[in-house]
DNA sequence: CATCTGACACTAT
DNA sequence: TATAGTGCCAGAT
């Protein structure tokens, strides 16, 4: 699994950005964001920096967050504010066609919220 | 085998 | 819109 996350990560192309929660849905794995971090914290020579929190905010620290940060400028990526343009930018990873037991998260979640 | 951990996502405030 | 709290999965220890 997390070699199937890295490799995801790694399809995303330069001047290209992805999330965690993306990323780890392409790779086959729905609700392993988490996951996506500590694969990129463990595993190198990934792009690390092309990837991004939630709406593409940055998650790291605000020193690595100014490295990433930089990193993608120079690949062509534009900030607005401390996000980037996911609408532009976000990377589409081909049909996984791994779709995992998407369960019935939102039913669960429904039944424990109400 | 049991617990802890993690660069998160999502919802409610 | 920003911040805080809760849930989740699988790897590490």
């Amino acid at each position: 699994m997390a070699a199937a996350i890295a490799a995801t990560i790694r399809k995303v192309p330069r001047g290209r950005v992805s999330t965690y929660g993306a990323v780890a849905k392409a790779a086959g794995y729905p609700r392993c964001s988490r996951h996506v971090s500590k694969v990129l914290n463990q595993v190198c020579g990934l792009p690390w920096q092309r990837i991004l929190g939630s709406g593409g905010r940055i998650s790291l620290r605000d020193e690595f967050a100014m490295e990433q940060r930089f990193l993608l400028e120079t690949e062509g990526v534009r900030f607005r504010g401390r996000r980037v343009d996911l609408r532009e930018y976000e990377h589409r990873f081909a049909t996984p066609k791994r779709q995992r037991a998407r369960r019935s998260a939102a039913a669960r979640k429904s039944q424990i919220r109400k």
